[in-house]
DNA sequence: TAGGTTCAAATGGCATACCATATCGCGGTA
DNA sequence: TACCGCGATATGGTATGCCATTTGAACCTA
């Protein structure tokens, strides 16, 4: 997941503090960054602070501009565009296999995170984080690490843009709240047709109230 | 793509020399890789001997075996499942895409390829460098490059198998020429539906072909 | 004042050194 | 002979040093 493990090694905790960084927006897009700088500001070496910023070029969340190195990645609109066309093909497929798949303690946590949901409609960051835990389980419940190591990604990807989320409007929020029930109860209904359409047509709202926000360009 | 570049640094190098042993069957899953042994063969230092493996590790290529050090991954056939799963949704996006998107040039040289490939039905090797240059060349044409990362990955894992490709079997070479060629005509007559139920079966006989096999378990 | 030149600081890439730990083999002892 | 313990070795993790390149800016000159 996305969560804040306890990183063992060093890497990993640059790798996190360097994402977190630039999910919570104290990093923006087009920020550069440096081995140096990471290093002095985490308390580490030059070393496992590379790697960490390595990965997470590696995973598009930094961008390494030629001649002057790595830099907050911008997402243009047609970047855009392609990661909202791969995530709904993908999270449509991970709700039809969380249909099938799911255990049943699993949909049982599925479905009380949706009876948390409707509670923290006032709270913004409280939302937001609720959304991904959301998704997340979702992912957990298709058992499929592929299909959930990329989706998490390009969730990421999606979060370090500055147009950050749609959830930012209260509306969209309410609207949510009903998507996510719905496609929660898809799943426990082990409905994987309507699942996968639910999923498919959420993802889809997300990118047009996303569209909507009207942000400039990267 | 998965091509040969001649990598501009050093850690570019170490992935693509060890990626490259693990397609080849040079080296087969379960074999330990260290950094030294890596950095020894490559003629190079540690540093970037390790940036390329634990690129290589980031996309499942290697595990780490938690107190014995980097293998090269082992798929079990529920790993095999999944990546079949996912490839199958992706390719089918990825297919519909392409007919959408493709620019004239590149429908060109999609049917190029395909023309290329039935001479090439005896030469297995010839035809194994071909299957991946005629998908990568699909994924170029839909302009999609998280879906075409993404399904690469795929690919490199799937190539470390020991259990290989199905094409070993010359029937299954006869049968892929076909299958190819039905897909780049509905691409090229951009018939996006046509293309991502064409580009599904593909990946589910191959999938099939490859259980066929019926070699142990990794 | 405008433009060019030069030099210092920043930065990435690579190599190497150091340390802790784990593995494996060798030898000694019961 | 079998088992136990100790030490050499292998290995990963981290720190640091060196070098080439580039940038940015101060300074000099026309």
């Amino acid at each position: 997941m996305t969560g804040r493990s306890t990183s063992s090694n060093l890497a990993d905790h640059a790798y996190e503090a360097v994402r977190d960084a630039i999910a919570d927006g104290t990093l923006s897009p087009g920020d550069r960054i440096s081995e140096y700088k990471t290093a002095d500001w985490l308390k580490i070496s030059r070393t496992p602070a590379r790697e960490g910023l390595l990965r997470l070029q590696a995973e598009g969340l930094l961008a390494n501009h030629p001649r002057r190195g790595l830099v907050v990645a911008s997402i243009d609109n047609e970047a855009l565009k392609e990661i909202f066309v791969a995530r709904e093909v993908m999270e449509r497929a991970i709700a039809g296999q969380a249909a099938r798949n799911a255990s049943g303690p699993e949909m049982d946590q599925l479905i009380a995170l949706t009876d948390r949901e409707a509670g923290l409609v006032e709270d913004r960051d409280a939302m937001i984080r609720h959304n991904r835990a959301f998704h997340g389980m979702i992912r957990s419940c298709a058992h499929n690490r592929y299909l959930m190591k990329f989706t998490n990604t390009l969730e990421d990807i999606v979060a370090a843009d500055r147009r950050g989320t749609s959830l930012v409007d209260i509306a969209r929020r309410h609207a949510v709240i009903g998507e996510h029930r719905a496609l929660a109860e898809a799943i426990a209904a082990r409905d994987a047709g309507k699942a996968e359409d639910l999923a498919a047509h959420h993802i889809r709202q997300s990118y047009a109230a996303r569209l909507k926000l009207k942000l400039p360009e990267s």
